[in-house]
DNA sequence: CACTGTACCGTACGACGTACGGAATAGGCA
DNA sequence: TGCCTATTCCGTACGTCGTACGGTACAGTG
């Protein structure tokens, strides 16, 4: 099951714990633990089991302490997922940007794809508000400077950047999500319409879902043979790109 | 907090429930209730406190029947979910498709669009499996009809719909998570701003992250006067649908 | 040496999804 | 008419969750 809200606590104190703004204390026991620590066991739990099995005791159990011990750490689970998606968004690469904005923006969608493709738990992460710490900011410099010097202003910039990484979600939510189904239920896509298709043709008229029927069918056999894996980000990508092409020409014309 | 997966259970009675197949029996006691009844207070409850308040005693409440009497038409939460999905896909309006292509894929988008703010906890199901139930087909086959007959294959179709959607649902999710999380949280986007920025300007260097710094501001100021709040919306929309029309364009010059 | 701020964490509470089994009901059939 | 049986309804209970609270052990500071 699962899924999970961030940010929900106060924005001084989360603020503070995504930045590790806290001079080390001089009184009392050593630390044993550390934010670190228990993020990074936390990650490792949601990349192995999904978000739906992370759970603070299971992360305590990890990490070998006491449930409430997180507590001296992170004031409480949402906190703890801003952080865990903040630490993941340092991992992305971020080559010296060279070449035109198309080879640019390809390689940050790229980047996008595989990190999701480590961490699919993010694309469970529900954010009711921006996580701003050092490795959401420097992730989203880094991909503005893409696109910066075209020609565009601010807000179209923050635009084009939007678009891309919908695309790069809603690509990785179809391909991952049904991936990782798989695993917690032990039954493949195949197996899982292989037990619907009968019911399905006895309870629904396909005549009535013309195009949808073809569609389906089409892909569904496709996709089992012909295309890679990940066609349907590519596909995407380039009428993504090609729509900015549109942009980026009129602005360097008229520039 | 929360989220939820659905479609987690037997496809076969996944099925029979999504396309109500089910004899009325002719022993026992008259149901009082229906599984019509339950989604929709289900959707009810959804819409206006969110998929993360939902739970199957506030519905059995609203029902004014014990929490159990639920599972006599709904063989657990992730299935009712399924129904919640299907059943608010039946509500996008479907005009005979008219215009050309374009005109016709910004309506779809539209729909869509109106349909996530209708029900902002569609952004917070977790599909594990797609839902195939005559709702989803339908719209599904509606919204495919918007570019049949274009010169496409099948597959740049579905790729087609696909980035379509997803820009969508992303400009969805960036507009309307903040909203429900200001409802939850008695606290405006405003407010959290006004609380977070002078922290964040003694933690953060703003000269490591120029174009961040910038692109950050100018969007937030233009965002709060100049720009309507589907700004986002329209803006990316239209790069989208330039994308797609370099696609329609070559499959129609060399058809 | 006492004080005090800190780390650690056992216990407990309220909410959740739902398994289980019993009671009440009403049509089908003898 | 009356029993049988498929159904509906649902109270109770279990395991899991996040986390509030308060106690205890610790280690620098005055």
């Amino acid at each position: 099951m699962a899924a999970v809200t961030s940010g929900s606590g106060d924005p001084v104190r989360t603020l503070a714990l995504l930045w590790r703004t806290k001079d080390a204390p001089s009184r009392g026991p050593k630390p044993g633990l550390s934010v670190d620590a228990i993020v990074s066991a936390a990650i490792q739990l949601a990349d192995t089991e999904g978000l739906g099995a992370l759970s603070m005791r299971k992360v305590a159990d990890k990490l070998g302490v006491g449930t409430m011990s997180l507590y001296t750490y992170v004031p409480a689970k949402a906190e703890l997922i801003d952080c865990m998606v903040d630490t993941v968004s340092t991992e992305t690469e971020r080559p010296e940007h060279t070449g035109g904005w198309r080879a640019r923006l390809e390689q940050v969608a790229r980047q996008n794809w595989d990190l999701y493709h480590r961490h699919p738990w993010l694309l469970q992460v529900v954010m009711s508000r921006p996580v701003i710490g050092p490795g959401v900011i420097a992730k989203w410099d880094y991909e503005l400077r893409a696109i910066d010097g075209l020609g565009l202003d601010e807000v179209e910039m923050d635009g084009v950047l939007n678009v891309v990484l919908a695309h790069v979600e809603g690509a990785a939510r179809a391909k991952l999500q049904t991936e990782q189904t798989e695993r917690d239920s032990g039954m493949t896509l195949d197996q899982w319409w292989a037990a619907s298709a009968p019911v399905l043709e006895r309870v629904m008229d396909e005549s009535a879902f013309p195009v949808a029927s073809r569609v389906g069918s089409v892909t569904g056999e496709k996709y089992a043979s012909a295309y890679p894996p990940d066609h349907g980000f590519a596909f995407g990508l380039e009428r993504v790109l090609d729509g900015v092409a549109v942009l980026v020409e009129a602005r360097s014309a008229s520039a």
